[in-house]
DNA sequence: CTTGACCTTCCCATCATGGGAACGCCTACT
DNA sequence: AGTAGGCGTTCCCATGATGGGAAGGTCAAG
């Protein structure tokens, strides 16, 4: 199989199926004997698999250690489970902060007439804000 | 007011002030006759702006236009809304996206024992997951 | 044998940010 | 006045994952 149809059936592009052998996350495939890329079943199977952790937003480094774990018929399921659970903490901390970012936008967009004059509470709140004290605290210049 | 003082009065680090420059997002300091920045209560009211809608998540290709209806008295409010709320359409799509990701993973990680064997329904669904068909369909060489 | 689709490597760009080197300047203290 | 160290300057590099594209080799079908 060449690297076009191991994209194809894995779901990953050819250029980051190169990528991931260049940085290591991937063992070097076969070649051909004019330099092509030779893949089998199993290989797009561990391409299909860093496929889907990145669906789920596990980084490539992440995905280094849960391949490891995959591999390793000896493993322990709580080590997968921690690593899943790093990965929730983690978008549970980017979700709450988009949050707070989307809740104080939608405050001040609800705020804003939205018309053709030209007082908007969203640029006063941008420009000068909560955390004034240039004005007349010392010298500015 | 040098780099440094200007990047404490606004939160932004004198790296960031100088690639603001750089960039054009803001314009060119002026200098002392021995070449550094010099900067006014008006430029550091700017890098707060600018530092205010980062934190809101905006990218700077967006802030340039919000600065643009700053500085621009005869301007429509709801120019900067529509930028607000595309804006909020953005943190929401991505948080959907997230909340997706998270939702999945915690319904594997709850079917997780998390203990010393090595049956785990997380790597089960990251190696056969949802999107079979590599197995007996096709030639896989 | 040609054509077109595919492969190869290499370089560049994204987006915002930080790190660090090498070197110059400014201020305060001795 | 000299010097130290703290700050400034520019330039290059790295991040993380991805795409674009150029230049050139290969393969398969007609």
């Amino acid at each position: 199989m060449n690297i076009g149809e191991a994209a194809k059936a894995s779901g990953v592009s050819a250029k980051m199926i190169r990528y991931y052998e260049a940085t290591g996350l991937i063992p070097a495939a076969g070649r051909t004997g004019s330099g092509y890329r030779v893949y089998s079943g199993t290989e797009v199977q561990m391409l299909r698999f860093i496929r889907r952790a990145r669906d789920l937003g596990f980084p490539v480094e992440k995905i280094v250690a849960l391949l490891a774990l995959w591999r390793d018929r000896s493993r322990q399921s709580a080590d997968v489970k921690r690593l899943a659970q790093e990965q929730i903490d983690g978008l549970e901390k980017k979700i709450k902060e988009m949050q707070a970012m989307m809740d104080t936008l939608q405050h001040l967009a609800d705020a804003c007439c939205g018309n053709d004059r030209p007082e908007c509470p969203i640029l006063v709140d941008l420009g000068g804000g909560p955390a004034a004290g240039l004005s007349k605290s010392k010298s500015a210049a």
